[in-house]
DNA sequence: TCCAATCGTTCGAGTCTCGAAGTATCTTGG
DNA sequence: CCAAGATACTTCGAGACTCGAACGATTGGA
């Protein structure tokens, strides 16, 4: 019996996002985005230490080509840089510049006037954030 | 600050989804799947009237020629057909064959097997589900 | 009847993703 | 110190996915 339960969550979690990159598409492509340069800008905090492409990669959950491919893509728009890292000069870090982050704070303002959970309360918000966290850190 | 809460449950519904795919992908790959081809099986319920390409198009968020490209992998792995609409001879409704709704109850063992969703409980999947209606309800 | 609208398909192009191979650099064991 | 293996990233080539445009078949309304 759970176990339909858990497939109907799969299955409303799987919409919820189908349908914030149905709505996200078009405000994104006015900025020159695609989902998948502004989920790389997404994951950039502009308050943290600039993470280098492996860690980037592991947050977007892909593989080492293909996040050289987005973020030549971030490059290109001027929008990121690649700095050498002093300690290990294999490494390189992904910086916003300062377009960079004009723009990823688009991306969220976007997003977050786009998404289905914008209906949302503060409190289902927080609950929301509350059960995921527990998936998220399960495995 | 509301905004930061919301931007932070996209965000995790994003990674739970992002996760789950990770975790499939191999064994849907022994199934000869992809995600594609399984999220077009996930939407057609072997219990309901077999759903047209409009409508299964449009619970994938894809347009029609999209489907038609997912349709044709899934009819050449003999798991779906497509059968004419006797009231409207435009239309074929996609039907799961035998084998087809086979392979279907297995995507969803795997997926509920490999969600990071398969760690929380009932009463946690029931409160996600009753937040994640209200959002998909919404607009 | 005629014509616009709808459903599905085909075609071509563009984007995304990945595995394999290569370069540069770091690290470790001897 | 140095050679061998591991690591970080890139490039290249192929495959999968998505979409817009154009087309044929069918429907329904003026």
């Amino acid at each position: 019996m759970g176990e339909q339960d858990q497939a109907a969550a799969v299955e409303a979690v799987r919409e919820v996002v189908m349908r914030t990159e149905a709505a996200i598409s078009a405000p994104l492509a006015e900025l020159g985005l695609t989902t998948a340069t502004a989920q790389a800008l997404w994951v950039l905090d502009p308050h943290e230490e600039p993470p280098s492409m492996k860690v980037v990669a592991g947050r977007l959950y892909c593989n080492a080509p293909n996040l050289s491919f987005v973020a030549d893509q971030l490059a290109a728009r001027g929008l990121v840089e690649r700095v050498p890292d002093p300690h290990d000069r294999r490494s390189r870090a992904l910086v916003l510049t300062d377009k960079g982050r004009q723009v990823r704070s688009e991306v969220l303002r976007i997003v977050v006037e786009c998404s289905p959970l914008s209906v949302l309360g503060p409190d289902d918000l927080a609950a929301l954030l509350s059960i995921l966290d527990k998936a998220r850190s399960g495995p």
